[in-house]
DNA sequence: CCAAAAGTGTTCTATGTACACCCATGC
DNA sequence: GCATGGGTGTACATAGAACACTTTTGG
């Protein structure tokens, strides 16, 4: 992503436009992000959100889409425009603009080989590598949308399987926000906003099996303006 | 802005990037916004949102914020990233690619005569003409995040003069949320927000003199997480 | 029978909501 | 002195927070 020659074919004409994902996962218990290692002349460890250039055929959202498919092999992940960067001194040899999506994907879901292809790797968001440009930046905003969002709507369960425990998804809650929440408290207001249902499935480990739940694919997307959380 | 020749003037090897302002204002007691008359091949009373073509010298920002002042004469508005729009079938000549924000203008300040020469008009938001291809969904958008933010931050301000009474203040959040709002728990509630304060002044006019608040340049720019209104 | 995780209600506190009258000024 | 908008407090309802014990399974 970082080869002028490339991008400055225009002549400088105009911006250059790129799309950037910012994704997001659980990976041991903890915030994974997926980051590529900078391809531009720096020191080894550099480290970049992903992106392509865009793509004139199709959308912004199309592009994203389809990076999410051949990276991750997800069909269907949570996929939001975050904010489009586009400061001058952005970057050092040619004016960017970077159309930045995030997105969530599910702990048991990224094909290894798609990922290894992309040269993707998995860091947990409080122990990022160094990064080109403004892309912590982009990273830490990313960052705060996401556990805004999750106190106001419902996203948590996108980074879960289909099917859940009511612990599962309060751990995913915890992880995010950073906080403990209240066992009681938690179950009764997700179960009191709708947006998941019980399956007949319980799943058996250590202790007592736990009831599985899944996402009521009818329920609205956005629980409105009603903070869950904390 | 619909002069397909000047903008594929790069033979399509990219998107075409400009951005766009939704500019809000107060007039006659209703929520207003600025609109440009459609340049394109249209019948006669189609109108878009204002806009110019991005500058490769400036950051986006900038190009909105200059725009700003040289239609309005604003030094000072409040200026927000709406969202980036991108859909390929947006423009039936070339791919577009338009970076929206929204502003602010307070009541008594847009300037005339550089209104009359960028040719902007102003129209109730509930009665705005037709709009050439996806503008009225980016003016519905805009409607609905202006809400939304007014609700739980405190931009209210910004739409009204440097000095204000709270009745006026008030009123302003009954035009935009549409709603009438209880007088005492209103007062109540902004103040203890803190993020107006009174000033020595008073306003005459029919009835009892109103005190003058002004906004506290020192406030946190976003009340955090907490629902203001109603 | 013990360890480990699942599941379940109630009390208290804080926040939001509804509501009606007196005050200061200009004419 | 009266019309006009400015200004003020309290009681009630609702939502959020704090809190501990019983249940079900596997080993």
């Amino acid at each position: 992503m970082n080869k002028p020659d490339k991008f400055t074919a225009t002549e400088k004409l105009q911006h250059t436009l790129e799309i950037r994902l910012v994704i997001f996962t659980l990976k041991d218990n903890q915030l994974g992000v997926f980051l590529s290692p900078s391809t531009g002349p720096h020191p080894s460890d550099v480290w970049e959100i992903p992106g392509v250039p865009s793509n004139i055929e199709k959308s912004l959202e199309e592009t994203a889409t389809q990076y999410l498919t051949r990276t991750m092999g997800m069909e269907e992940a949570y996929l939001e425009q975050l904010y489009t960067y586009g400061d001058s001194d952005r970057h050092p040899d040619y004016p960017l603009v970077s159309v930045v999506y995030f997105a969530l994907i599910p702990a048991d879901a990224s094909q290894q080989e798609l990922r290894k292809r992309a040269s993707l790797r998995c860091f947990p968001v409080n122990a990022v590598p160094g990064m080109v440009m403004d892309h912590k930046l982009i990273l830490d905003y990313a960052l705060r949308r996401l556990r805004y969002k999750l106190e106001y709507s419902a996203v948590g369960f996108e980074l879960l399987p289909e099917t859940f425990t009511l612990s599962e998804l309060q751990n995913t809650y915890e992880i995010i926000l950073g906080v403990n929440l209240d066992k009681r408290n938690f179950r009764r207001r997700i179960l009191e906003a709708g947006i998941i249902e019980s399956t007949p499935h319980r799943r058996s480990g250590e202790g007592r099996p736990a009831q599985l739940y899944r996402y009521r694919p009818d329920a609205i997307a956005e629980v409105k303006a009603r903070r869950l959380f904390p």
